[in-house]
DNA sequence: GCCGTTTTCGGCCCGACTGTTTTCAGTCG
């Protein structure tokens, strides 16, 4: 089993918290943590690209250290720094330094007054009262940490972004009725359109913060005060979810939202940038001095730091700095450049509406173009269509389109892909269809190398135009099956097909870095919501929001071209 | 441990809140 991107930076973030116990240079701790985010967000495998000869050093934040130590990771899939240090320090630590409330420090003294090594050790010093003996613990900290266990135990999951935007609504209604408040929003990874939601950042403006804090700790869904303060405040909600509230004055709000809205890496190399200026960047504004150069917009702080503007899908630190600098950041992709849909089902599959009701969804987005992509006989759970009641939707279609004035229906079909990469419906059918979408419903486990070639087999037939949900993944359910991206990536490019990226709130797979590899190789995707009603297909700002975070433009988006352009690309040799 | 149009050595983001303390260290974002 090759080492993925993922262990090696687990690997890495282990490594990193058990140094910091053991008291390291809190800088090379930084180095680690920094090269576990990079490679976590590598479209490419670590392992791929060692074994094509590429030099590790190229990437951000690794040098010769660290090089070598992913090398020997993937050679072994260990790494004996790591080992070496766990004689030392016991590798359970690095679980207790998860729990909110408990970092190095005191995991350390933990460790050294009462023996602890593992979850359950602290819960039995918790309980036994043991904790509030130690010099700088107190009761309190005792309460925090059963608490924390407890929720380590239940375990909330991330949130789904659409999830989150369903909690934060009517909580920022609330706080926007609030007198005194000029503007609430949401900032943090919920504005950098992550897929998945850990917390929400609120940020206000108010003269006076008291009125909004108040309404805020007292909001009816608020099942525990963790903190609150006189301009900041941290709850939980009956969820589980926590939000935290920032007030600032509004001649700091562009400050603040820059700095609220992240990522902590971003930040982070912002300010550093800042520094290098002579200036000071804080959530109150960009410093020369004590007098304040920027912070009532965000524009105006990037301006200052003679960047361009770095739109928030982009923070992340994978290169947006150095592109904004250069001023090559990209023009990305708005929900607006979409002309169509390539992917839906109606009620002759598994949708659960009529033809005519997604067209009209579909003409009330303004869209030029809707594909029918029902399921195929394969999957008889979805009802899928063989190509005789195919041949019947088809002939529908026809005669709808007479209809339709200047909007078009395409005739499509999400055709299963079969175990030995052929397809679910005979090619004298697909060759009659505008958009051939193709993905895979069954076999999930095959070995990596066999599920690749799988696919790629299928891509070999010549009406093969979009892979669906390339990766197969349910977030909160299923992960990803394994599978070569890359590899598949590079067969699309070849073959003139296409991939997906699917809206629908619990796949939005592609991921957002599987976007931006696709990009890079030149391989232009769709957005696809694959509505099961009309109401869905408003999920395409979903799908935009990934693509956005993956660097696409219009012209990287297949449904971004008109139907005559788009059509172009289809026909394939 | 990384990195370099101020540097190959000496830097490495910045501030709020808590709990414990009596002026601050630890944690978090």
């Amino acid at each position: 089993m090759p080492v993925s991107n993922g262990d090696i930076a687990r690997i890495f973030e282990r490594y990193a918290m058990l140094l910091e116990i053991d008291d390291a240079n809190p800088f090379r701790v930084r180095a680690y943590q920094n090269a576990a985010r990079v490679i976590q967000g590598l479209p490419k495998s670590v392992a791929d690209l060692l074994g094509e000869g590429e030099d590790l050093t190229q990437l951000e934040g690794i040098g010769k250290d660290l090089a070598g130590k992913i090398e020997e990771i993937v050679r072994t899939s260990r790494l004996g720094k790591l080992e070496a240090l766990e004689k030392r320090v016991p590798a359970a630590l690095a679980e207790l330094m998860a729990l909110p409330g408990l970092g190095a420090k005191r995991v350390k003294l933990l460790h050294e007054k009462l023996e602890v090594c593992s979850l359950e050790d602290l819960e039995r010093a918790a309980r036994t009262g043991r904790i509030r003996e130690i010099p700088g613990f107190g009761p309190k900290t005792e309460h925090k940490v059963l608490n924390a266990i407890a929720r380590r135990r239940g375990r909330e999951a991330q949130l789904q972004w659409v999830e989150a935007e369903q909690v934060a609504k009517p909580l920022l209604r609330e706080l926007r009725t609030v007198t005194g408040v000029n503007t609430v929003v949401v900032a943090g990874s919920f504005r950098r359109s992550r897929d998945t939601v850990g917390d929400l950042d609120i940020l206000a403006t108010a003269g006076d913060s008291t009125r909004v804090m108040q309404t805020f700790v007292n909001y009816e869904d608020v099942a525990e005060i963790v903190s609150s303060g006189s301009t900041r405040a941290t709850v939980r909600l009956r969820n589980g979810l926590q939000v935290d509230l920032r007030v600032v004055p509004e001649a700091s709000y562009g400050a603040a939202l820059q700095y609220f809205t992240g990522s902590k890496a971003h930040n982070i190399a912002l300010r550093a940038r800042a520094a290098k200026r002579g200036l000071k960047l804080s959530e109150y504004g960009l410093f020369k001095g004590r007098a304040r150069v920027a912070g009532r917009s965000e524009q105006e702080i990037y301006r200052k730091l003679k960047l361009a503007y770095i739109e928030p899908e982009l923070r992340e630190d994978r290169g947006e700095i150095a592109a904004a600098e250069q001023r090559t950041l990209p023009k990305l992709v708005k929900v607006d450049d979409l002309r169509g849909d390539l992917h839906c089902h109606t009620n002759a599959s598994d949708g659960r509406e009529t033809m005519p009701a997604m067209v009209r969804g579909a003409q009330e987005l303004g869209y030029e173009y809707l594909a029918i992509s029902d399921h195929t006989q394969r999957l008889r759970i979805a009802n899928g269509l063989d190509a005789k009641r195919l041949r019947l939707q088809l002939a529908k279609i026809d005669r709808l389109n007479e209809t339709l004035g200047r909007f078009r229906l395409l005739k499509s079909a999400e055709v299963d892909i079969l175990e030995d990469g052929s397809l679910d419906l005979p090619d004298e059918i697909l060759r009659d269809l505008d958009v051939v979408v193709c993905a895979v419903h069954y076999k999930f486990e095959l070995p990596r190398k066999r599920q690749t070639e799988r696919i790629i087999r299928a891509m070999d037939n010549r009406y093969f135009n979009i892979l669906a949900h390339p990766s197969g993944r349910l977030l909160g359910e299923r992960d990803a099956y394994p599978i070569d991206m890359e590899r598949l990536m590079a067969a699309a490019v070849e073959r003139g097909c296409f991939l997906e990226v699917n809206a629908q709130p619990k796949r939005l797979d592609l991921t957002d870095a599987d976007c931006r590899m696709a990009k890079d190789m030149g391989l232009k995707l769709a957005i696809s919501t694959d509505s099961h009603s009309a109401a869905q297909l408003a999920n395409m700002r979903l799908g935009v929001a990934q693509a956005r975070r993956g660097w696409l433009e219009a012209g990287d988006v297949l449904n971004a071209q008109t139907w005559p352009a788009l059509a172009k690309l289809l026909k394939r040799s």
